[in-house]
RNA sequence: GGUGCCAUCGCCAAGUGGUAAGGCCGCAGCCUGCAAAGCUGCUAUCCCCAGUUCAAAUCUGGGUGGCACCUCCA
């Protein structure tokens, strides 16, 4: 399997640091406030990641972070009168619930700041140490980024000397403007933890080196983990601080293979509260089904931009339709355990920094040519059990057809218009049968208003919302 | 200003040296009482210019046009 990294700018072959395991590090949302289709993307990226890792025989393990110390969350229980755990378990819990509504597993570790507050003292104490920390006469630590030979080469950043200049001077209690804090004084009683280092609060960064290192860490190896993902801008300033505290406080880098997904736009503009509704993912949900958001963000390559937009969204539904229908169409029948041509090749083009397009397109060739000869006279009994085999392959990589395939095409419907329209049909195939197509056909236009559409077929009449 | 990314059919989108996947939409047809679904057929030479090469959407240089990060935002 290959994977592009996005510090090295090139795709390379995943080679484990232990043979037959995958370690895998992502970073996780700030529980402050309701989950984004940006989250849902890179939520969604990293899962399917974590599939065909798992596809190809790895035994994953996976984890991504909860950051629950944070300013933005101390703000919002302020304004809300709520207390920091009220704040931090509630939207921790929508999170999980959003995501699961779009089919992301749950990570095999979730660590949460609050919980690893002791790893994190360790850190700062080994880079205090050895000389790559100091702290300031206000009671805060900073990391001394000049003391890491290394800095900015995860980025590739220049420092800027003017820019530079002019940061040492509003900051003079930091030795270089680059110098991010590891440890923040407060006292003011908001949210402190005591430490080593005095009441405070731990800087962004730290917590991911330090739960990396309590949880994924190999002692031996020359990298903690071998993947470590996010959002593409959390490359600077997030990740080259987490690579530098870890190489510093550590015998070993960080990750080595870095993935860094794309971001999602709402038509044409960048995400932005005033942007309203189709902002979060909890509105998102109200409108589609779960599957079909997770097939739509997934359909574009993990690494470009996202243009979210409606008339895409629909066009990403009918693709998933046609799978459903598919499934629809070989309901109740068994499945065959043979390893088939498809799942070779749908397994090939994901390993390949998982190509989702070309997954597709291998997906709709298969459908046609399957709906093709299921189209033709007889039995079809081999045919059968392989698509269904390969259904369920795609279900299990892909996360896409999970669904029982006629519940999928009554999203939103409630239970009095399902009967209405049973109803309905049953008078409407009494027409039929009495060869009154005046009644039957005003009867289907009955139907339609409720936003479906019906199909007659050998095995009877179905509809399914539009 | 610094660093980096991108530009393929009306729309979405693969494809990193060998003569353009797939989907949506549209048109024609098969099937159907008529539809729907399904199936068949039809629709691009890859932003512009120059260069390298037997051969480029794919490499190099220039141009134009988008975009991201550099402010603890995925």
């Amino acid at each position: 399997m290959h994977i592009f990294d996005s510090v090295q700018k090139t795709k390379r072959e995943f080679i484990p640091l232990e043979e037959g395991k995958a370690s895998l590090y992502v970073c996780g949302p700030t529980v402050y406030d309701d989950a984004h289709l940006g989250h849902a993307k890179s939520a969604l990226v990293f899962d399917l990641l974590t599939r065909v890792l798992k596809a190809n025989g790895y035994d994953v393990t996976y984890a991504r972070n909860i950051t629950d110390i944070d300013d933005k969350i101390i703000k919002k229980a302020a304004e809300q009168n709520k207390t920091i755990k009220e704040i931090t378990e509630f939207y921790t819990d929508s999170f999980h619930k959003e995501m699961a509504a779009i089919g992301v597993a749950r990570p095999d570790i979730e660590p949460k700041a609050t919980e690893s507050l002791e790893a994190m003292f360790g850190m700062i104490q080994k880079l205090i140490d050895s000389g790559h920390a100091y702290a300031t006469a206000e009671g805060d630590v900073y990391f001394d980024t000049s003391s890491d030979s290394e800095y900015l080469t995860l980025s590739k950043r220049v420092q800027n000397e003017d820019e530079r200049q002019e940061r040492v001077e509003s900051s003079s209690l930091k030795k270089n403007a680059a110098d991010f804090a590891l440890w923040k004084s407060v006292k003011d009683g908001s949210l402190t933890y005591d430490s080593p280092f005095g009441a405070g609060r731990p800087g962004w960064h730290l917590e991911c080196s330090a739960m990396i290192e309590k949880h994924l860490a190999k002692p031996n190896a020359a990298f903690a983990v071998d993947i470590h993902g996010g959002g593409a801008d959390l490359l600077f300033p997030h990740h080259e601080n987490e690579a530098a505290q870890t190489r510093c406080s550590s015998n070993h880098a960080l990750a080595n293979y870095w993935m860094h997904n794309g971001f999602v736009n709402i038509d044409g503009e960048k995400m932005s509260k005033s942007l309203g509704n189709s902002f979060f993912l909890k509105d998102a949900l109200k409108e589609y089904d779960g599957e079909v958001l997770r097939f739509y963000l997934l359909s574009t390559h993990y690494r470009s931009n996202f243009n979210f937009n409606t008339e895409d969204l629909l066009s990403a539904k009918k693709r998933l339709d046609k799978i459903y229908r598919l499934k629809k169409r070989l309901f109740g029948l068994a499945e065959s355990s043979e390893p088939t041509a498809f799942k070779t090749e749908l397994l090939k083009a994901l390993s390949d920094d998982l190509n989702v397009s070309s997954a597709l397109a291998l997906i709709d060739e298969m459908i046609t040519k399957t709906n093709e000869t299921l189209d033709t006279a007889g039995k079809h009994k081999e045919l059968k059990r392989d698509t269904l085999a390969n259904l369920s392959f795609i279900e299990e990589v892909l996360g896409f057809g999970v669904k029982n395939p006629f519940e999928y095409f009554q999203f939103g419907m409630d239970e009095a218009t399902k009967e209405k329209i049973a109803e309905l049909i049953e008078k409407r195939n009494e027409a039929k049968k009495a060869k009154d197509f005046e009644s039957s056909d005003k009867l289907r236009d009955e139907i339609l208003a409720f936003g479906v559409s019906i199909m007659d077929t050998p095995n009877g009449t179905f509809w399914e919302k539009v």
